[in-house]
DNA sequence: TCTATTTATATCGTTTGCGATACAAAATTA
DNA sequence: TAATTTTGTATCGCAAACGATATAAATAGA
């Protein structure tokens, strides 16, 4: 058995892992809501910025756009958000948030502390997720085309 | 606005981010030979210790039966596997490589190493890397209930 | 032994994620 | 201007993930 093939001598492993279980954290949070991750992560985009076209929001979260579409008419659906033609360039489909949306901002505001503690542990703390967050977003740059 | 939202501060979207560029890596080379990255998962867990139950499988890799089962269902229709009746324990099923399986283990030998230069950046090197490990450990430790 | 509970898998339904493709609007070029 | 290419979004199909639930085999308790 080669060494390179050992579980546990996997990175991509463990950021899926990681990821996987980080974000199950984060389900009994959110699905109080009707939400799941990834429209958590549409949400933060637009908080940060409303009325964006589907693009931006995609290149904001590294996805395409066959996956932010349909994600997108979902939570148009639950009257989070809204579809519209964009004026200057009529291909372009605006996203907006409702009320709604914005409100879940007020909602949702004990969620990133009540996960942010469930994940600092003896390696991860104040003092060593910069060094995290820096190895993350320079493989993320690397592997970004 | 408030900071926790703030895409740029959160922990889990560079985590999810990181894993799916990483996992979108291997995808050349694993679907050359009609595999994706998790029954390439799997083939690194038989690898390690062939003829393995259902579960032990889902519990190496932290997932769910009902993820496993029907990978493991898609793997056995490709040749790459076999699903057994336990002897001892009737409720088990027993996973064993085919020839083709074992085979993979030469055909993706040189895997490992393009992926890992792919990754090997200014912060992460030889040198930095088990404190990354370290780190994703102990969030997959801290999460895993 | 007989019943109740636990365990190992499997099935079902929904949401992602993504490659491939389609299509109309805009931009570019001839 | 007319033809071509590019761009923004959407549709389709398939493979994960996973919560909820089902089912049969094994185990524990009465």
């Amino acid at each position: 058995m080669k060494e390179q093939f050992k579980l546990d001598n996997q990175l991509c492993f463990r950021l899926y892992t990681a990821s996987r279980l980080l974000t199950q954290a984060y389900h009994p949070l959110l699905s109080e809501h009707g939400l799941t991750y990834p429209q958590y992560l549409v949400l933060m985009v637009l908080w940060e910025k409303d009325a964006q076209p589907v693009n931006d929001i995609a290149k904001r979260l590294m996805l395409e756009t066959n996956t932010v579409t349909p994600l997108l008419k979902r939570m148009e659906l639950q009257g989070i958000l809204t579809r519209s033609k964009g004026s200057a360039d009529a291909r372009q489909v605006i996203i907006t948030l409702t009320e709604k949306g914005q409100n879940l901002q007020n909602l949702l505001a004990d969620v990133p502390m009540k996960v942010g503690s469930a994940v600092i542990c003896k390696s991860v703390t104040s003092d060593t997720v910069p060094a995290l967050f820096g190895m993350l977003d320079d493989i993320i740059a690397k592997l970004d085309n």
